[in-house]
DNA sequence: TTGCTACAAATAAAAATTATTAATTAGGAG
DNA sequence: CTCCTAATTAATAATTTTTATTTGTAGCAA
């Protein structure tokens, strides 16, 4: 098909509305985006669209696990469209998140350190903060 | 003197005030805590205490780099006193957060990641996620 | 075609956070 | 120790963020 997010949806066992495609186009392009910059971006092309559709929906598609939160301090969450384990690299400045490969090692690290501390390990996640190269 | 937290906000060059000792003394006793956890402790000993206070002195205190802010995925942000570099548990149920060591190897794979993408390292968060011992 | 269900827009309500203001106080100067 | 002052607080009020409600619509199944 011609959008994958349509088949992404309907994979997942839901309806593949404009609002939602929309809200996948663009955190696809973005690759993070938190709720205000979806809604922005959504707007251009559905100018009546509501805030809280973007809400409930980006609830629903986390609930599916198609999408993840992705907490960040001192800034609101933004969200990504599930993808192999990967790390973040993480601006101080202006927000921006960037994927890199997330080691093999650290994983078995983390596995390990979760079983001597009797603790069912499910997901990691490695944040790098630091200054992009745009704000240095 | 006899509350170390007293001479912790002394060396950070603000004034110890009842409100700021509770505050500090809660989270130290809790490890990680929420903005309503402290309120709701500290409320205790201090009953006319507002909740724009606590507020407003957990923003001062990350600002003065005498706390840090622990964003959690579907939880609210917890605050700890800063210590040595560590991970955390951070269980899916409950949001309970757990300190463990933080294995150097990973601290200096991260640092090599930022190089590797023109990033200026600050510091690393590795959480890990998974179902603490009283929740499983 | 009719009825059912999921969903969206519009709006209201609730929850979370920040700002304002007047009164109080911690900590230093004398 | 007493006084002074800038910093801080309590008590709101205001704003921002998030969630709930209501009503209408579109897609699908019987
Ligand atoms: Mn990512
Ligand atoms: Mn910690
Ligand atoms: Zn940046
Ligand atoms: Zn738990």
């Amino acid at each position: 098909m011609q959008n994958i997010n349509i088949e992404l949806l309907k994979s997942y066992g839901l309806k593949a509305t404009p609002q939602r495609i929309d809200i996948l186009n663009t955190i696809e392009k973005l690759g993070h985006a938190n709720i205000d910059e979806i809604y922005e971006i959504v707007k251009k092309s559905n100018p009546t669209i509501s805030l809280a559709t973007v809400y409930k929906n980006i609830t629903a598609l986390v609930e599916k696990a198609l999408l993840k939160e992705v907490a960040l301090n001192n800034f609101k969450s933004k969200y990504e469209i599930i993808k192999d384990r990967h790390s973040h690299l993480i601006c101080k400045v202006c927000g921006k998140v960037t994927d890199v490969e997330l080691n093999n090692e650290i994983l078995l690290l983390s596995e390990q350190l979760s079983n001597n501390n009797n603790f069912n390990y499910k997901d990691i996640e490695l944040n790098i903060y630091g200054i992009c190269s745009s704000c240095a």
